[in-house]
DNA sequence: TATTGTTATACTCTATAACTATA
DNA sequence: TATAGTTATAGAGTATAACAATA
């Protein structure tokens, strides 16, 4: 186990790891408050997010990566079927499956989804001295890292 | 990657904001799932922890800090105390209010949880370089503030 | 026979409304 | 009469198991 003995930072690195925890669950928490649209539940706002980044999938697929079973997935397309924001369309091979894909008024309301919430994120930031705003840019970069590995 | 104040950084406060919204709700979906007991709800776990940190509270004013209705409340104190985790006590001079408070057991649970979660993000705080280390250290306390906010 | 997707059913969690006890 | 907490009941959402269609 290595600590950094540095004697002007947060002791630790596990403090620092503590920390940046704490802060970083409670954003979260905060911005997924600033959802719009509420008819929409947490569920069907990240499947309709996760067909959006990575194109269009089968129900299965699309429950693998949501870490849903498939019979909750077919009720969360169902729904964003009826709201008009996926279509559903045959395998062009498979008859078996089904491709799901986002609709344009899908695209829109993701759209207005992500605006909102960095609107809300850009409006706290401007509270921030110059300065701090360096430290987040630089900081974006590193937190990627940490979230991707 | 270091951004300087020029024409390579993300271009607008906006894009900043948006970069870390995604970053921000990516590195806390990975750290909600380190979760180390799985027994208990996330709504269970973050009202424990919140006992935690605020000292001994009634339901209502639990509830009116999680967010959640009442009833709501009442069953997740329930459940709670059922598991041992906490105790609920009259109030000293008001004999409708109940105070619940954490057990020793409770304690423990929770910082067990709290070691596993900062666990994972130190062993991935590895991998980073000294300067990638100092950079978290300063934004910590940035964040802090637009969590606060 | 194996696989994809859907339907049937039960369970968990939360909310609204009604009730009890205390101030 | 107002307030804190609980109980009763209903509404979402997800999971497991059974089923239909296709490979």
């Amino acid at each position: 186990m290595t600590y950094a003995n540095d004697m002007t930072s947060p002791a630790t690195d596990t403090a620092l790891a503590s920390e940046l925890r704490t802060t970083v669950m409670r954003l979260a928490r905060r911005l997924r408050n600033q959802r719009a649209d509420t008819t929409l539940t947490l569920g069907q706002l990240a499947a309709l997010g996760s067909i959006d980044r990575h194109g269009p999938m089968t129900p299965g697929e699309l429950a693998a990566h949501e870490r849903v079973q498939p019979p909750s997935m077919t009720r969360i397309v169902a729904a964003l079927e009826a709201a008009g924001l996926v279509v559903r369309a045959g395998h062009p091979t498979d008859g078996r499956q089904v491709l799901v894909a986002v609709s344009p008024e899908g695209k829109a309301l993701l759209r207005d989804d992500r605006r909102r919430r960095d609107a809300w994120l850009a409006q706290r930031m401007r509270d921030l001295e110059p300065a701090d705003l360096l430290v987040l840019r630089e900081a974006a970069a590193v937190l990627d890292r940490l979230a991707d590995s």
